[in-house]
DNA sequence: GAGTGGTCTAGACCACGTA
DNA sequence: ACGTGGTCTAGACCACTCG
């Protein structure tokens, strides 16, 4: 029977503790000193343990306060909402329901720039890779708390003195813009990629270690099969519920090969 | 201005060097050894740096060969698939041809078991805590890789002595059996979670550290408004895509809160 | 000032993979 | 046999938070 090491059989033992609800979300775990004597163990043993579960996204660590049990709590997000604005089932409406943001404050920062694009968004646009986009960038907060990124490419010859270049609220939305200009979308592909943060990402969204992010491109495309926009939005997971809905009318088959 | 603390320093030098394809997918990294005379650090510090860039999916480790660069390689997934076997888009087309999978073998194991179920889907098949499902669990494997976890979940009342309850393949599918059966399914509500995974799913995908998961909850509806279903899909991150495709057809609305 | 976690050292022994 | 990472110890000093 294999046997676990020590700092392993620490990380399942207090999991188990929060598993079961022994520590609540927001309680204070034990301190490294008290696990050290409790456990036998060295510091950096119980250290090792406690890294695990802070990795595992269960718990965080603050410099002089001690070590806590996180919360998750979760906004909605719906990658539909842009095209449908309300629910339409009933379940959709209840389950939006159940999860009512609290009324905190929302805000948001946006800023404008001219930029060549990462390769992965100047690809899905069918540009060169030194052409340039117009890049809208903004950080939408709750309450202080930032949970969304969410960066716009435009393709500067599309939008060229345009509203879309000033870093303001576009009240009408994007699209509508896009519309006025000649490039109306009648298509969109969605990709969500599940990854850990940059870096980057960890510091404008304060991400917690342990806390992975999903990545949500959309490219619009108009009828002519031209694509004219790339929105990047990176949502944290601890954050959020990615939800939508189906309806007999889109079900074209019966079968499938993903749930038998 | 803020100075990092040394294996801050080491981790972003060596993370800094794969982003910039110095160090490729697959590549070994200098030894623990090696990087203390580098770096003039204790192996305590090094091993610290290298723990952070296996928590961000970027390297793994293994004991008695060295350190590696990790690769993602993504299969697509499609919640839509279920529904629409087959793409409709050009773009879709053009994304699923340049994903192809290579030609590795798919595998499957199944069991059936009569459970009562995790909270959560209780919750969503609006049974007591202490009803019993029909449970079909399945892992997926291509090419030995586990890449899928999909459970299905039945109220037992339901499908009782039917063809679910047997640890086979359905190969035209469960929800034919449930239409057969007088529940036929017309509506779905569909959940992603982000998070780190469970030491059991670890355990059953094989996940490596710093390899995040999404948690797919499909709700089966039928037009009485009866969930007669709940599948819960667990994809590591590190191998796939999630994608799906809009058409104008579906586009109700032409502004969006999400994307201005 | 007392207690917390963050950083770091210098060692040691072990299990594993490869040659 | 050797080099790799995995585990663990016993200390030390620091920065931070809070009463």
């Amino acid at each position: 029977m294999a046997v676990h090491p020590r700092h392993r059989q620490i990380t399942d033992e207090l999991r188990g503790m929060i598993n079961r609800g022994e520590l609540a979300p927001g309680d204070q775990l034990a301190s490294e000193a008290a696990l050290v004597e409790q456990f036998g163990v060295s510091r950096t043993t119980v250290r090792a343990a406690l890294s695990a579960l802070a990795n595992e996204g269960l718990i965080t660590s603050e410099s002089g306060r001690g070590s806590f049990v996180r919360q998750r709590k979760h906004h909605i997000y719906r990658p539909q909402a842009e095209f449908c604005p309300r629910p339409a089932s009933p379940e959709m409406d209840r389950f939006m329901t159940e999860h009512t943001a609290e009324g905190r404050q929302p805000s948001q920062t946006i800023d404008v720039a001219l930029a060549t694009p990462p390769a992965e968004v100047a690809r899905r646009l069918e540009q060169d890779k030194d052409a340039v986009t117009v890049v809208r960038r903004r950080v939408r907060s709750l309450g202080g708390e930032p949970y969304f990124i969410n960066d716009s490419y435009f393709p500067l010859s599309l939008v060229q003195g345009s509203e879309l270049m000033s870093p303001t609220d576009i009240a009408r939305g994007a699209n509508r813009v896009l519309t006025e200009l000649g490039h109306h979308q009648v298509r969109a592909l969605d990709e969500v990629y599940i990854r850990m943060p940059t870096p980057d990402e960890v510091y404008r969204l304060r991400l917690g270690p342990g806390t992975p992010v999903a990545v949500h491109v959309l490219t619009g495309i108009t009828a002519e099969s031209k694509p004219v926009r790339v929105v990047i939005n990176v949502l944290p997971g601890d954050r959020h519920v990615i939800v939508w809905e189906r309806h007999r009318s889109l079900m074209e088959a019966d079968e499938g090969e993903l749930d038998n």
